[in-house]
DNA sequence: AAAAACACTTGATCCATATCAACTTGCGCT
DNA sequence: AGCGCAAGTTGATATGGATCAAGTGTTTTT
């Protein structure tokens, strides 16, 4: 059926009913005849390696990814060569969602390590789950989801200073870690300090010397892209705003 | 079928097919029969006036609200009483998207003059876009639009200056105006300064700075609520982030 | 294996915007 | 109609984080 039958990747036999990211992904409360279907829909391509474009600002919309190894960063170009990173995507995370609108995406993609990536063409999505209820509310869960995900954002950018966006950057990641069973203490940062200060809106140099200061602090270690959270009672009580020495006079 | 008969506004005839908001609002590129459909389970409650709660962060969410005139922010409230501004919703436009995913709306929404509002019973709006797959489409597309704007603001709040928020803030009500047939260049500012800030992640007080110095370069007049924009395309370049006197070296 | 390019760190300085303070204006309420 | 308070303005000062600068460590290229 597809051309391509040299690399045998796309044969292997990786299905959404075996995929473990099931309960973070699509099918979740799908009957398995449903999740067949959907199955049939999603093409998997051969892995992808740091640098690569799922997709560019501009480019026409045919398909929905989601992250099955690996992670990827989207981001919005500027035509002055700046970016504003709008989000790291771990493993059973969506993209492209915002490119249905318009039937072009508006932002860009790219693979921050070597990565699987599954494919979803969106019409097929969107014909499926006119036939299946439960997919259909699905999708209106992702894609709200995606929206109350912004909103969090919105407020990050809009009320919390440096020290407590990296905090909420690290426990986001950490709790996302977790879910997908991996360490939440013990990571390794797949983007570049550049990338983690864009998309916190602070410079680089303000995202080293915080990592540094939370080393100090005993809040976590760091080595280059590896991260230890030590103390991540005290990160969450930094991400809420509220440092324990200074401020709060009265709750 | 409705108990409350006493006040009458329910009762006046209006519909989803003579609404003016037809083209921005839900409808758009369905039939009329299902424009019909639609438009018996749309609810459409008296007048709300100024500082009523349309839904409070933590309320079950049961439908989806539509503004048909006035204005009405959202925001999210924290526990030590601040608040961060998400939106402001001009008519036809739609809110309560982020509380789908967990039934549970995690945002406050609330009147900021006399308005009025439309009310989309969830549950119905689903059963019915399950059987006219073009609403199910034309769903998609406007939950897609909300992330879509939300990006545009996650990139105002991470790069762009005081300047370059309030004239991006104008430019869009400015827009939003003209689309709905109302002037691009005079109108009534329904919010404070205070919210304003908030929105753009400003104090109050360089909010008012800008507004003033604005007035001095001859931008705009400003009258407290009453707003006048004489130059709209210095504020589209300086939205784009080009000040004309200072910055720009090479393109 | 050396060289070049890049990623990160650390220190010194600057500046845009917050914060504090005082005053003015307009509006809701009795 | 006028009191009282909230909203807005304007000025003075403070500061968090940006920017500039210089150096170190790491990866990629040749």
């Amino acid at each position: 059926m597809n051309g391509r039958k040299i690399i045998s990747f796309e044969n292997i036999k990786v299905a959404c009913r075996n995929c473990s990211l099931t309960t973070l992904c699509l099918p979740m409360g799908l009957e398995p005849d449903d999740v067949e279907k959907l199955d049939d829909i999603v093409k998997r391509n051969r892995p992808l390696h740091r640098g690569d474009h799922l997709f560019r600002d501009g480019d026409r919309f045919h398909s929905l990814y989601v992250v099955k190894t690996g992670s990827v960063k989207t981001y919005a170009p500027s035509e002055d060569g700046g970016e504003q990173v709008l989000g790291f995507h771990l493993p059973g995370e969506l993209i492209g969602l915002d490119a249905i609108e318009h039937e072009m995406h508006n932002c860009s993609a790219k693979i921050l390590e070597t990565s699987a990536v599954c494919e979803i063409p969106f019409e097929h999505l969107e014909e499926l789950s006119s036939t299946i209820p439960s997919l259909q509310h699905q999708m209106f869960r992702l894609l709200s989801r995606e929206i109350g995900h912004d909103e969090g954002m919105l407020t990050l950018l809009g009320k919390k200073n440096a020290e407590e966006r990296l905090a909420a950057f690290l426990v986001s990641l950490s709790d996302r870690f977790k879910r997908r069973g991996f360490s939440s203490t013990d990571f390794y940062l797949s983007m570049s300090r550049h990338e983690i200060g864009n998309y916190l809106g602070l410079a680089v140099e303000t995202v080293s010397r915080l990592f540094t200061r939370f080393q100090e602090e005993g809040l976590l270690n760091v080595e280059r892209k590896h991260i230890q959270l030590l103390d991540t009672d005290k990160l969450h009580n930094i991400v809420q705003g509220e440092d324990s020495d200074s401020k709060r006079q009265y709750p």
